[in-house]
DNA sequence: TTAGGGTTAG
């Protein structure tokens, strides 16, 4: 009894010096601790696995659990569970899949803690119709759905572009609730992020309501995701309002938090408080991260101070965060609004990753200058690169050019795009069709029984048959 | 000892 209670403690030292990513000197005390006798057991090879996981990579994890059956010590659902977690946070489904198989290869049950985590991981990858079908193995294992299962499909399928039917948001709490999975307050950020992030604000700030009616307690998450959505809509005295509230009802502020506050201040124009809160950070033993200098390099360029904002891309590329796609789209839509198109193109030149904000900003500042032969060329190379810009830019540019008599460079870029926008179509038909899948389960997801559903689901193409061990990994590749 | 929700640009 002593021995276990000393196990505990022991425990509890490995795990304060994990969290405080001090792997070496965790490695140091187990080695001493079993001199001393103290015995390491699974908790603590799974304390290591998480810290490993977080701080190293899953590689160096899985090593630990080598280490651990080299012990004679036997690795849980945890120990698993803690490595597909692992993976998926550095993204890798593939090797989250395998690591599942392991499990069932050695005997060890999989639990909704595990299939969640899995459908995460292919959620997170952009693999919708895979993490649907993670679901069904999980059903035909009987492994019941919990409330984190329900969240991580309506997240993932509102990131992935299936919203479906978050137009009837609140019908879908409602049915949640009635359903018997009550509605926790992630699931209420969830369908508020959706709402937002597809341009209802209303929907989304009226969820917001209802959830402060119903006497959830609101956590940083949920202001986050207010604060930065009224700040969208220029709401600022709103914003500052909720600001407030955070504050008054004592939620202290962590990096995430106080970049939204940044946001919301650079919306407002108040640079001077922005720049301060930047030094508050720093203060109170945080650090800024991409976020915050992604953010103050955007609202410089609002404020049109475009040399303080070029300086400020220098000391992040100086200080170690790296060239910061979003900051250098910032920069160029800047330059193009203040005039200086040459310097866009200087900077447009030398960046290694371009998306379709960077082709989009640049096509209209070109544009705006009647530059549409350099605008051409430009778009060429876009379309040829696969990346497709607004359909402003992409109108400003073909416009231009038949206002300006190109008319052969009209008719070559109107080719290219009817034969991108074809071979989308076909891409589309069979996303369509194994978007089915998904869809069949947000729309079962809140009208029928999960019983009757996975029942239903039996007779689906898609699932021929349970996934057998082995038989699961053939299925993805 | 393990999972799900929050912050940036056209």
């Amino acid at each position: 009894m002593s021995c276990g209670f000393s196990t505990r403690l022991f425990n509890i030292c490995i795990a304060s010096l994990c969290k405080a990513s001090k792997l070496e000197r965790a490695e140091a005390i187990i080695i001493d601790g079993i001199r001393l006798g103290y015995i390491p057991d699974v908790v603590t090879y799974n304390t290591l696995i998480a810290a490993y996981c977080r701080f190293v990579g899953v590689d160096a994890a899985y090593s630990v659990l080598f280490r651990m059956k080299e012990a004679g010590i036997k690795p849980n659902v945890i120990s698993y569970n803690t490595l597909i977690s692992g993976a998926t946070r550095d993204c890798l489904p593939t090797r989250s899949l395998d690591l599942l198989e392991e499990m069932l290869q050695v005997g060890i049950c999989p639990d909704a803690w595990s299939y969640n985590t899995l459908m995460h991981c292919f959620f997170k990858s952009g693999r919708p119709e895979e993490a649907y079908m993670i679901f069904l193995d999980m059903i035909s294992r009987d492994v019941s759905p919990s409330s984190t299962t329900y969240n991580t499909i309506i997240n993932g399928l509102c990131k992935t572009g299936n919203t479906g039917r978050l137009g009837q948001a609140r019908r879908i709490l409602k049915e949640l609730g009635e359903s018997g999975h009550a509605p926790n307050i992630i699931t209420y950020t969830t369908v508020m992020k959706c709402c937002f992030r597809s341009g209802k604000f209303k929907q989304g700030l009226e969820i917001f309501t209802e959830l402060k009616s119903k006497g959830y307690a609101c956590d940083t998450f949920v202001y986050c995701t207010v604060i930065s959505a009224l700040s969208k809509l220029g709401r600022i005295r709103e914003a500052n309002a909720y600001i407030d509230e955070m504050e008054r009802v004592g939620i202290g502020l962590d990096i995430v938090a106080y970049n939204t506050l940044i946001n919301a201040y650079c919306k407002e124009g108040k640079l001077d408080i922005a720049f301060q809160l930047l030094n508050e950070i720093e203060k109170s033993g945080l650090q800024g991260d991409e976020y915050t200098h992604t953010i103050l390099v955007d609202g410089l360029c609002k404020m049109g101070d475009i040399d303080a904002a070029i300086r400020h891309v220098r000391y992040m590329e100086m200080s170690g965060y790296g060239s910061s796609l979003v900051a250098s789209n910032s920069l160029i839509h800047g330059l193009c609004k203040v005039g200086q198109v040459d310097s866009a193109i200087t900077l447009f030149n030398r960046l290694k990753l371009k998306d379709s904000f960077t082709y989009s900003s640049l096509l209209h500042g070109l544009c705006k200058v009647r530059r549409y032969h350099t605008a051409f060329r430009i778009m060429l190379a876009c379309v040829r690169d696969g990346i497709k810009v607004l359909t402003s830019a992409r109108r400003a540019v073909l416009d231009g050019l038949r206002s300006s008599r190109f008319y052969r460079e009209e008719k070559k870029l109107n080719c290219y795009v009817a034969w991108t926008n074809c071979h989308d179509n076909l891409f589309h038909v069979v996303v369509t069709m194994f978007g089915f899948a998904a869809e069949h389960l947000f729309l079962s997801l809140f009208c029928a029984s999960w019983k009757h559903f996975a029942e239903y689901n039996m007779h689906l193409p898609i699932n021929n048959g349970r996934f057998k061990s082995r038989g699961i990994s053939s299925v993805f590749n």
